[in-house]
DNA sequence: CTGCATAGTAACCGTATGGTTACTTAACCG
DNA sequence: CGGTTAAGTAACCATACGGTTACTATGCAG
């Protein structure tokens, strides 16, 4: 059978692709996102992942190794990306309140513009964080981000505009908190309360609460 | 070695137990919790849930017409598990401060000893809620929640103790976020803040500080 | 130019997986 | 009691799945 026709091929070479590792490699990655975050890590298939990144299959182990490898790349890749919007925050510039304010804001419309991001936490945090920890850099990326809110809480206290004694990493939490189970959890929230809870002026109106509620919280106890 | 003795059957009567439908059900559904909210919906794998509820497979396709229908299952339940949890608060019999700090260390302290709770939430967002959708009854169980709710602030309001124009939905939003958060994201956070999130003192203040954060929030500004 | 490492392809493979078939056994009810 | 119905078992099946093999084509260093 197999040995029937010549073996010519007659070079169907595949339209105007020339190699390029470098497109190749992003392309899986982007897919790989795609998929992963849409079905979880169990769930998204690696068939899917190459035909969405339009090459073949074995492309996805020469440059990953196998399925955990891309998902920990993907993992690497998510994280590196809001690490670097947040070089950009500057926020030990401002005054205390514009500067929380500022911190509050970015975060929750980070959340917002980037899903994936917290689909990858979601799967991530089923997992009992198993792949994260085999990272060693992780902790360092979040060092400047607490330094940052440190230093916010010291002004303010020094100027009294926030009361002593916050605890930055509890702070930090409630802050992400507040934004990341609102959009992780929209749908549910959405269906059991019988409102759009995606709605554009929805979203604006919970950035707003937030920044409130944060407010309130640093706000000094009067004397 | 097995295959020495005659096929003869001997009836090797699976020891004592006879049949009983309600504890199989039961057991399934008990093993499928379990099963689906460590590994989510397509991490769960259909055999071991029957090895681990001890249940012959073709059982589970017998009680639950497939996966999906023991999925739902499993989620229609655990719902219902919050829900009569919290008919037993009778927020509406305190005073407001009292009753609010009430409804949030009970909402905290739901997370913490019902972990599968928050991963089933998880899987489910994964999936756009679109099980949750399917059951007609899930938005009328939370009516009476946002009600109590709507009394507290609508009392602690005319007390002067609460600010007036809080909505309700959004409030419970952020009640359920900062715990909701901090359990369901705990191994990543630990990861990344070096810090072991799960220790028991470290929930104890976790809830103060929710408490805190809310209590804040609603406590009017000064005229 | 040319040889060799690397990019890329198609077909294939073993096994895990959700689901089924054909059958046996207990329990309830007239 | 006996027979119908539901509970329960073991073995099986088709396919989906992650991963591999064996091969071809390209481009760049020397």
């Amino acid at each position: 059978m197999e040995g029937s026709q010549p073996k010519s091929q007659a070079k169907p070479r595949a339209a105007s692709l020339t190699r390029d590792p470098e497109r190749t490699r992003a392309a899986i990655l982007r897919a790989a996102t795609a998929e992963i975050t849409a079905k979880g890590l169990t769930g998204a298939r690696v068939d899917a992942i190459a035909e969405r990144a339009g090459v073949n299959k074995r492309m996805l182990y020469h440059y990953f190794g196998d399925k955990q490898g891309l998902y920990l790349a993907v993992l690497e890749h998510t994280y590196a990306a809001i690490r670097a919007a947040e070089i950009g925050l500057n926020l030990t510039e401002l005054d205390p309140v514009a500067g929380m304010r500022r911190l509050v804001l970015f975060t929750w419309q980070y959340f917002i513009e980037h899903p994936e991001f917290l689909s990858l936490l979601a799967t991530e945090n089923m997992n009992r964080a198993s792949y994260l920890k085999t990272s060693k850099q992780i902790r360092m990326l979040h060092a400047p981000l607490v330094g940052m809110i440190e230093v916010l809480l010291k002004r303010g206290a020094a100027e009294k505009v926030f009361r002593a004694g916050i605890d930055p990493i509890e702070l930090y939490i409630s802050i992400a908190a507040l934004g990341f189970f609102y959009m992780s959890n929209r749908h549910t929230l959405s269906t059991i309360f019988g409102e759009n809870l995606s709605a554009p002026e929805r979203l604006t109106r919970r950035g707003e609460h937030i920044v409130e509620v944060i407010l309130a919280y640093l706000k000094p106890t009067k004397p």
